[in-house]
DNA sequence: ATAATTTTTGACTTCAAGTCAAAATAGTTC
DNA sequence: GAACTATTTTGACTTGAAGTCAAAAATTAT
């Protein structure tokens, strides 16, 4: 009697609903006007039944969140299998990270928010932990470059950690997408180009400091960038502007 | 007849209160947990008469976030100022800024939230007006320093745009404190070190990368550093561990 | 001393998060 | 298919904090 696993079944495309309704809501106007009443009567269900789902305000952001994080890890997985040099995986991370930005802008938002203390901690455990372990799987798959990077002799692990890496590719990509996020800092450039429509030249001047073969004077990232949008996220890419 | 002058001066004591006994609240517990009603009783006024100081909460806020970025910018006009070679006045800047970050180790998390949307269409233009010129005033020292390392040919303007540079570093102590901030990334460092620990260590793989002269390998960046904090902060880290 | 002006405030309104007992619905048993 | 049980949903409620305002208190001017 599949009773149990129907009733499971709807109560998980419900709680998909309220989650994808919630998105829109965050991407229209962000995390402070989000409105549980507002939603409620969106998705044609009480407040109280939103309650039944998620343990606070928070636990329901946190959801979304997660649901962003899946879609990183999905890109970084497709980086992480592309068969090219070290390099140009690393390279494909952080394409498919400005990829997610563009199709979800409040993303980075987002996952900032979600891990503040204030947010965090009102948050129930096993959402928490799925949180964790979506974010821990985009990790491996930096981890896993980085490694095969010093492996293939890509990168001399005495000139500059991996570990040091990884940090400063993930600081450049969160940097760079606060800075863009913000209202006043936007304002100080003198060229109209901003943090980040600098962020690939950027990862590549770290990475050429790092000395990470091939560097940037000897092959040309430009047409490798333009060659993995095809080759990874060519669907994506093309569904972006309409 | 100085009534109107002594008037006004106490009006601006008073103020100056609110926002420090507001930036101490700030500081143990985050914005969301920061109350009004409480700050009211701390300082021994009505809560209508902090309203009479701010427009709104967000205001208020706002007022102890530009007092912090009056501190940084203290801070890089020293390093401006500094008697040494280009990249050391730029590292200068950044070992200032990580000062900041330990004397006020919220000032990161605040001037985010300020420059997002829905806090800073909250606050008053005058202090709107006033944070932009104070983060204004930070950004002016960098560009300097920037222009006087291609003035004394210490860095190449073909091989890497100056503004290129400022915005990587910004982004990557902006990306760093934030990491820092977050509860679930540390997590997935292997060793001890986060983001936060590797940040110098970044900055220079980014300034090699731009070839910034003398580069990491011709001279130790970390005695420089020693020698950066006596010549011009030694007393702000001396206070630090008490 | 008194009138005029400014400052301060307690009591109020508003708004949104979160709760809960009762109603509605779905499932089970005879 | 009626009666009983379990689960789901909800309207009406409580709570808590931001923000307002008219009147009271304090200060200054005459």
């Amino acid at each position: 009697m599949g009773v149990t696993e129907r009733k499971e079944r709807e109560r998980q495309l419900r709680e998909e609903l309220f989650i994808a309704e919630a998105d829109l809501m965050l991407a229209e106007n962000g995390y402070l006007a989000l409105n549980l009443d507002e939603l409620a009567k969106q998705v044609e269900y009480s407040k109280a039944t939103l309650y039944n789902h998620f343990t606070s305000k928070e636990d329901l952001v946190l959801a979304v969140t997660t649901k962003h994080m899946q879609t990183r890890g999905d890109y970084f997985e497709r980086a992480n299998l592309y068969q090219a040099p070290s390099r140009e995986r690393i390279f494909a991370c952080g394409i498919g990270d400005r990829l997610l930005s563009r199709q979800l802008p409040h993303s980075f938002s987002l996952s900032q928010l979600v891990c503040s203390p204030s947010i965090w901690s009102k948050c129930s455990a096993p959402r928490q932990k799925l949180f964790e372990s979506r974010e821990e799987r985009v990790f491996a798959h930096c981890s896993k470059i980085l490694y095969d990077a010093v492996a293939q002799n890509d990168l001399d692990p005495q000139k500059a950690d991996p570990e040091q890496i990884t940090w400063g590719l993930v600081s450049l990509s969160k940097g760079s997408h606060l800075i863009n996020n913000s209202l006043t800092l936007e304002q100080h450039s003198t060229s109209e180009r901003s943090a980040l429509d600098y962020l690939f030249d950027n990862y590549h001047l770290l990475l050429d400091g790092a000395q990470w073969r091939p560097l940037s004077s000897e092959v040309d990232y430009r047409n490798i960038e333009q060659k993995i949008r095809e080759d990874l996220f060519s669907q994506e890419f093309a569904a972006l502007n309409p």
